[in-house]
DNA sequence: GAATTATTGTGAAACGATTCACTTAAATAA
DNA sequence: TTATTTAAGTGAATCGTTTCACAATAATTC
C-alpha cells in the first residue's frame, strides 16, 4: 500500500468532518463536500478512500454512519488512547487544558515535571515528579507521549520513555531525537514553521512586483 | 527552482544549528554534522545547499560565519518580523510566553481577544480587543499572524486579518480556511498529528508480531 | 425504457522530493 | 612531487504523492 502517510492524516480529517456533519443531522456526504471542507480536491478524497478500500455509492455519495464505521475501523479507533505529557510548562499545560482531544479518543492521563513547584498529585490530570515517569508508564501500559521540555532535556526524557515502554511521541523540543527504528516520532517545530511563513510571504511579495 | 518547500524548512534548521555551534566556538562544520544533528543525510544537506547556491570548501566543510551570512541572505533574515496572535487562550498564551522566537527574529507585538477578561492593554505584549485588530495591523504594517481562536471563529478572524493587510498566518484551528491565492496559510492541527501517531504506533506493532 | 447526468472508482501519467552514483578538488600522506 | 583520502557538488534515477483521464454505474429525465 503506497501513499500512506499523507492519506492517513487526511483520513483523520475526513473523520472529524463526518462527526461534525453527523451532529448537524447530515446522512450522506459527497467527495466534493470533504474536498471543500478541508481544502483539497474530490479526486484526492476518492483516491484516499480507494487506497484503504472505503467505498461509497455511485451518484449518491457516502452514507455518514456507514463511512464513519469503516473509517474508525481503518484508523483503529477502537479504544481510548492514554497519553502522558512530559514538561508542564507553556505547551504542556496548553495541551493539558485542551478538551478537543477527548473526541479523538485521546486521554491525557498525567503530566510530569522535574520542578517541584509545577507538581501537583491532586490535580486532574496530576502533575507528577520526573522520578515517577518510568513507573507510571510501565504500570499503566502507556504507549503515547508528548515531549514539552527544553531542548537540552529532551533526549534524556525520551530515553526514559522508551525504556519504560512508550512507542511514539509528539516532540515540541527543537532538536532531532534519537530512537530505535520501530519508535515513532512526530516533530512539531513551531518556531521554524512560523519563520518559514515569514519567508514564503516575502517570496510571494517578490513574485508579484 | 524545484524542491523548495521542504528544503526551506531544513535551511531554517541548519541555521539554528549553525547559531548553536557558533556559540560553542565552532568555526567550521561538515555536511555530516548537519545531517547528524537534524536526523537526515549529508547528501540531503548538500543538495539543499546546492539548490540555493550555498557552497562550502572541499574537504574542509563549511565556515560557520560565512555560511550563516549566506543563509541569512537566502532566508531573508534581514530585519525583525512583527507577529500578532489572535486568541489569548491556551495556545495563544503559550506562544506569547515563549522567548525562543526572538532568536529567529520574530517578535510578538500584540494579542487580540474578544473576551474582555482576557484583555490587558498594559501587559507586554498587550492583549487588545478584537475591535482594535484591523487598526493595529494597518497602522503597524503587520504581515504575520497566528490564529488561536476556536474553529467557529477562525474564518471571520482571518477575513479581518486579510482585509487589514496580513499576508500569512499560522493556524491552530482545526478547519480549512479560505483565503486569496497570494496568501500563505500554515495549518497546525495538533489533534490530528497526535491521533496519527497513535495510528502509526499501532501499525508498527502489527508489522513486528 | 432509453438517454442523459452526476458521481464514484482507479490505472496511468505527471510532479515533487529524496537518494544514488559519480565527478571534482583540496588536504594529507608517502 | 605524486598518490591517496576525504568531503563537497550535482545530474540522473528512484520513490512517494497528486492529478489526469476515463470507465463504471446509479439516479434522473425525457
Ligand atoms: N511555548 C512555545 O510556544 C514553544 C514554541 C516553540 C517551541 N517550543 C518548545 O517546546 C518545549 C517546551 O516549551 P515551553 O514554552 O512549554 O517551555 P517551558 O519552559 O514553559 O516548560 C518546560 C517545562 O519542562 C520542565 N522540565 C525541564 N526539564 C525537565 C526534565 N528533565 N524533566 C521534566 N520536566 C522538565 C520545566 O520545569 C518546565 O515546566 C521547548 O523545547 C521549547 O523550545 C515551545
Ligand atoms: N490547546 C491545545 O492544545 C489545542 C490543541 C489542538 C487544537 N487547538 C486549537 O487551537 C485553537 C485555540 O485553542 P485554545 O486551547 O487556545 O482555546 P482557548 O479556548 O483556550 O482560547 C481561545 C481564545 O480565543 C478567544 N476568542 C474566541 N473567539 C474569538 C474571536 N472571534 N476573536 C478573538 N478572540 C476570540 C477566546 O476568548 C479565548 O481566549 C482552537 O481552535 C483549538 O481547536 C488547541
Amino acid at each position: 500500500m503506497i501513499l500512506v502517510k499523507q492519506s492517513v492524516l487526511r483520513l483523520f480529517q475526513y473523520r472529524d468532518f463526518l462527526i461534525r456533519s453527523k451532529k448537524l443531522g447530515k446522512e450522506s456526504i459527497f467527495s466534493d463536500d470533504f474536498a471543500e471542507n478541508l481544502g483539497t480536491t474530490s479526486i484526492q478524497v476518492r483516491k484516499d478512500f480507494s487506497i484503504f478500500g472505503l467505498s461509497g455509492n455511485k451518484r449518491a455519495g457516502y452514507k455518514v454512519d456507514e463511512l464513519l464505521k469503516q473509517l474508525n475501523d481503518v484508523l483503529k479507533k477502537d479504544e481510548k488512547q492514554k497519553v502522558i505529557i512530559v514538561g508542564a510548562g507553556n505547551i504542556g499545560k496548553a495541551l493539558m487544558k485542551y478538551d478537543g482531544f477527548r473526541e479523538g479518543g485521546l486521554e491525557i492521563v498525567a503530566l510530569f515535571d522535574n520542578d517541584s513547584k509545577a507538581q501537583n498529585e491532586k490535580a486532574k490530570p496530576p502533575v507528577l515528579a520526573l522520578e515517577q515517569l518510568y513507573g507510571f508508564i510501565n504500570e499503566n501500559k502507556i504507549e503515547l507521549g508528548v515531549i514539552a521540555v527544553p531542548y537540552h532535556s529532551a533526549q534524556q526524557v525520551l530515553d526514559i520513555m522508551i525504556l519504560a515502554g512508550i512507542k511514539g511521541v509528539m516532540n515540541f523540543a527543537p532538536i532531532a531525537l534519537k530512537a530505535p527504528k520501530n519508535f515513532y516520532i512526530n516533530d512539531m517545530n513551531l518556531k521554524i514553521e512560523l519563520e518559514s511563513i515569514a519567508y514564503f510571504v516575502k517570496s510571494l511579495k517578490k513574485k508579484r512586483t
